[in-house]
RNA sequence: GGGCCGUUAGCUCAAUUAGGCAGAGCACCUGACUCUUAAUCAGUAGGUUGAAGGUUCGAUUCCUUCACGGCCCA
């Protein structure tokens, strides 16, 4: 009453006319038989006279109308595409006519017809019946410049995906993705299986996790922050080549590389090693590139990515004197290494000194100096001891470890290595980081009983991986930030 | 947590170096039109300028705080 001019009271009243002349606003009874793209495939490919002949009955969204008087022209979407469909009032009826024009932009129509060129040649719906199938009570988006608010599209991702043709496209890509993951996987006689989200340790990553409680446990849980204890739990049980797609969990910050859920691949192959995991890792993503970013070779924001060919392989120690300019020598020193980091602005938050090993002072200059400068795909291998507590020790050099992680684009895309399947080295890799506990890590693991005593009896030989498929998919997508690959990123609530 | 930027009609955007009646396109509503496709033509209507406070005769504009978002840094 106060906002006689609102659009959505306006069509609140014009949906009262349409109930009182006896409409039915949401029915159920329509039955379709062909999807828009059902349609144009079959007049592209039978001869003229077939595709004309036939009837079709579609179904969608109406997202543009032009008018003439006494016939339209409307454009609808179904999941497949968009067509255009002719309305004509001597066609279809006065009665149905009158319907028509009480429609909106957004409303839900199902049309029976037939198909005919326009003098423009566009292949076109004749529609000589049409029912509204769904009312819109709010009003669509401008036609033309769509939705572009960044906010209003992560909260109302629905109206991203009506308005937004490249944004629905994207998301299909994503599920393909996922897709082609599992097929790869598959084929290589790999079981695909669900491990607990919620867990009473969390464990198998260094992350803070989100805290719940299980009220007729009378427990706390944590929503997982990785899957790896548990998988390699299936391997020890014999189930020798696993993996699960699914979400884990980091009670940390957000931006375009982070989301609080994210969507990881952990796969586990007995009797394999890092390396052959590395060469496992270059055919999947070639064959990902292929299928999903068109060419082995594409560009990220700007940047040409090569897929092709074999991927750089560069021991991390190699990588901090190459590319990060330190002196070889300054590996065994704690205090000279700290000192080369703080000179070149590396800040180590509120960890104290003693939890932090020459190991971690080496990651903190490789996240800062080397990571940003790894475009190409490149495993960086031979992590140390002191930061890789489930990998197994190097047999040449038993302080570093048979491990890589993979980086592209400037980021850590996968990490992945030969499992630590000796239950002695394990338990003291758990008793040492729970040193680093009450030396002040900030995010200590605890010791997972249950899984030393898998290990003793007896894991075969393993190499596991983990692949962040967000961002993968950003990669594949020349997505800027993770919340474009993610449906429902999370957000604050607002006040209204 | 810090820095920068943003928030104006349903949507996309304006508002003149320096504060002076808040505008346009599309959408909506009324009318005309049986091949349009960002249809066209004529007309109408639509706003607590994110919130609160301050300065001022007067604030979308300047100041403060807050909320939400984007980018960058940690």
């Amino acid at each position: 009453m106060s906002k006689k001019n609102d659009v959505i009271e306006k069509r609140k009243e014009k949906i009262q006319t349409l109930k009182e002349s006896g409409i039915e606003l949401f029915p159920n009874d329509y039955k379709v038989s062909h999807t828009v793209k059902d349609i144009k495939d079959l007049v592209e490919n039978e001869s003229a006279e077939i595709a004309e002949d036939a009837s079709y009955s579609v179904a969608g969204r109406i997202m543009a109308v032009n008018r003439f008087g006494k016939s339209a022209f409307i454009r609808f979407n179904d999941r497949s595409g968009q067509l255009q469909a002719y309305i004509r009032t001597d066609i279809v009826g006065d009665d149905t006519y009158t319907l028509f024009k009480k429609l909106d932009i957004g409303d839900f129509v199902g049309m029976t017809g037939t198909m005919f060129k326009t003098k423009t040649g566009e292949w076109s719906l004749l529609a000589n019946s049409l029912q509204l199938i769904s009312k819109a009570t709010r009003p669509l988006p401008e036609k033309f410049h769509g939705l572009k608010d960044p906010e209003k599209r992560y909260r109302q991702r629905y109206l991203d995906l009506i308005m937004n043709a490249d944004v629905r496209e994207l998301f299909i890509k994503r599920s393909q993705l996922v897709q082609a993951i599992r097929m790869f996987l598959l084929g290589r006689d790999f079981l695909e299986v669900e491990t607990p989200m919620m867990q009473p340790l969390p464990g198998g990553a260094d992350a803070k996790p989100f805290k719940t409680y299980h009220n007729s446990l009378s427990m706390d849980l944590f929503l997982r922050i990785a899957p790896e204890l548990y998988l390699k739990r299936l391997v020890t049980g014999g189930f020798e080549r696993v993996f699960e797609i699914n979400r884990s969990f980091r009670n940390e910050g957000i931006s375009t590389q982070h989301n609080p859920e994210f969507t990881m691949l952990e796969f586990y192959q007995a009797y394999a090693t890092y390396e052959d995991l590395m060469n496992l890792t270059e055919e999947l993503f070639q064959s990902l590139a292929l299928s999903i970013a068109g060419a082995m070779d594409f560009e990220y924001q700007g940047v040409q990515i090569k897929f092709s060919g074999s991927w750089k392989r560069l021991p991390l120690l190699e990588s901090l004197e190459k590319i990060a300019g330190v002196d070889p020598s300054l590996f065994s020193q704690k205090d000279e290494l700290m000192n080369f980091a703080l000179s070149k602005g590396i800040s180590f938050g509120n960890r104290s000194e003693d939890a932090m090993g020459v190991g971690k002072i080496m990651t903190k200059i490789f996240d800062a100096l080397v990571e940003p400068k790894l475009i190409q795909p490149t495993f960086i291998t031979g992590y140390p001891v002191e930061v890789s507590p489930l990998s197994r020790r190097n047999k040449e050099n038993p302080e570093l470890t048979d491990r890589f992680e993979l980086f592209i684009a400037g980021r850590e895309i996968a990490n992945g290595f030969s499992e630590l399947n000796d239950p002695e080295d394990q338990k003291n890799r758990f008793l040492h980081q729970l040193e680093n506990k009450e030396a002040g890590d900030e995010t200590p693991q605890i010791i997972d009983d249950d899984y030393i005593r898998a290990l003793e009896y007896g894991m075969p030989p393993t190499a596991g991986e983990g692949i962040g498929i967000d961002r993968l998919a950003m990669l594949l997508t020349d997505s800027a930030s993770i919340r474009d690959v993610i449906l429902f990123p999370h957000m604050k609530p607002t006040d209204k």
